[in-house]
This record gives C-alpha cells, structure tokens and sequence, in this order.
DNA sequence: TTGCGTGCAAAGGTTTTGCATGGCA
DNA sequence: TGCCATGCAAAACCTTTGCACGCAA
C-alpha cells in the first residue's frame, strides 16, 4: 500500500507546498527550492509524491501554456467542491471563486445550452488585481476574492 | 515572408482541417489521417504549420491534460473575439458561447473581484447534450448554442 | 532563378520506468 | 525483518532546430 512510510522527504514536500500556499510550482521549482534549503530529494520522488497527492486531491495538477506540468497545493479539497477557479496569468496564482455568480452560469449553462459545466477541470483564466495594477505578484491573492456582494 | 507559397502540404492541412470541424486534434492525429489518407507529409512541416495558422489565428492551440498540445480550426478568428468557449470534455468538441451571461460574468469579476477575465484563454470545460445523453459524439454540436433566451 | 517550404535526423526538454539500495515501522 | 520509498540512470515522449534539397512563383 502506498504512502504508508513517513520520510523525510514526504515532510519536506508538505511543507515546501504550505509555504507556496496559492502559488503554483513546476517539478524544476519544488527540486530547486529544496536544494537550495539544502534538502536532498530525487526528481523522480517529487514526481511519484505529486502523482499521490494529486490522487487524493491534495494537489491539483494541470498543464500550463508551455506544456509544463503546474502544480497545486489544495488546502482542503472539501472546500474546493462545487465552486470554480480563477488564476492569474502573469503571476500564476490561483483564486478561489465562491460566486452565486458563478452558479447561475452553471445553471444557466445546462437548461439553456444543455452543457454541464464541471468547476473541478474549468479554470477561469486573466489577471488579478495586482498584476494589473502593476504591482508585484500577490502572495496571497485573498483580497480578490473580497468585498464582492454575490459571494456567499 | 512565411506564408507565401501554396504548397501541396498545406491544402492537405487545410482539407483535413475543415474535415475536423469543432474537433480538436493532435499533431499525431493529423499526421497518422493524412498518411492514412495515402498522403506524404513530415511530422515537422505539421508543427510548422500550425505554428503559422496559431500565430495568424486559424487554429487554437492548447495543452491537454495529458500534456499533449491539442489544436483546433477556427473557422472565423474575427468572430471568436469577444466571447467564451466551452468544451466537451468527453468528445472534445469545443463550441462557442455567445452568451450575455458571460458579459455580466466579466463585468463583475472585474468590478467585485478585481480579476480581468480574459476569454481568448479561458475554455469553460464539461459534457456537451449529446455526450450527456449517452448519445454518440455529435459531429457539430451547434445545437448546444441554441434556445438560449441570454444569447445575442 | 530565387528563396520559401519540406523532410530527415539530431538535439532539447520533460516525464516515466527499472532496479538496486535505503530506511520506516 | 519486511516492504515501501528513494535515487540514479536509462528510456520514452513530445517538440524544436539545423541543414540540404525540393519546388512554387
């Protein structure tokens, strides 16, 4: 059975993904940042470690323009349910959009064009605030998801 | 200048394009129908060309989730500004979604959420009607755009 | 004839896999 | 001690690039 064992690896990795919190990571930026921490870890455990905890939705796992695998850290999947995505191209955040908004559209979606929208694999693609404002990237772009009166 | 000449490879291209319709496809597919087709053409000349009708527009160019580049004709560029598409995630069609809807979806993630929505990148993804319906995939799915009292 | 277009092969980059070793329980 | 996890290297893939030849204009 896998992901029995607790090493050190698996550790470092969990929490390399809290530091990134909304911030999405290749393979190449997880090996190089633990390197320069001064961690080892092989390319090919970060491979195998993200495909696990893309399995258990831990992670999310999609590809980015490039063709480069992007990565996720999920903080509770439970809460990603039945609400959609927004992420910023430029600095590459991910927000969650928790829009009544946004279920109209899906509602809208199915009785009127008979497409059932999936908000697990659709993601909302532009710029946040802060990249249009010119400013640096977020590290925590929760202010986006703010002050808007279709939220719950 | 690229473009200039009408080479023998390129209608083939473009033949297999309009064949494809709403579909979306592979480098590999279009190389193995082409060749199917007793048709001679190498793997690079395709690369380069849809490199070309990308840049110039004619074809949309995007990642799968399997991280193998998908492209697809776009009939007319012109009319694909402005709005959002959605795709199948079954059948791989992708249909346009001219919907005042997602007008008012854009108008207010920029006003409350301060997110710029840009459509050219994002793709709504989940199950066509006929998909839905267990139906075969359906060749054109423009049924699914129509009946809809939102759409201009 | 000119120079863009094509095809082959090689290079480049990313991800997966096989296998021997390491380390958790 | 048993067995999962790790790391290395090789393999597998996909895509890009260099170069000589072919072919449209």
């Amino acid at each position: 059975m896998r992901g029995e064992y607790n090493t050190r690896q698996k550790r470092e990795m969990l929490s390399f993904l809290k530091e990134r919190g909304l911030k999405h990571f290749s393979v190449d930026d997880a090996v190089f940042e633990l390197q320069d921490r001064g961690e080892k870890i092989g390319r090919s455990t970060v491979y195998r470690y993200l495909e696990q905890l893309a399995a258990q939705g831990a992670v999310r796992k999609y590809q980015s323009v490039q063709g480069v695998t992007q990565y996720q850290h999920v903080e509770d999947a439970a809460a990603c349910d039945g609400h959609f995505h927004m992420m910023c191209s430029k600095c590459g955040n991910l927000f969650h959009v928790d829009c009544r908004l946004m279920g109209a559209l899906t509602k809208h979606l199915m009785e009127d064009h008979g497409f059932a929208l999936d908000p697990r694999e659709t993601i909302l693609v532009g710029l946040c605030g802060q990249c249009r404002n010119g400013g640096e990237a977020a590290e925590h772009g929760a202010d986006t998801a703010s002050g808007c009166h279709h939220c719950l």
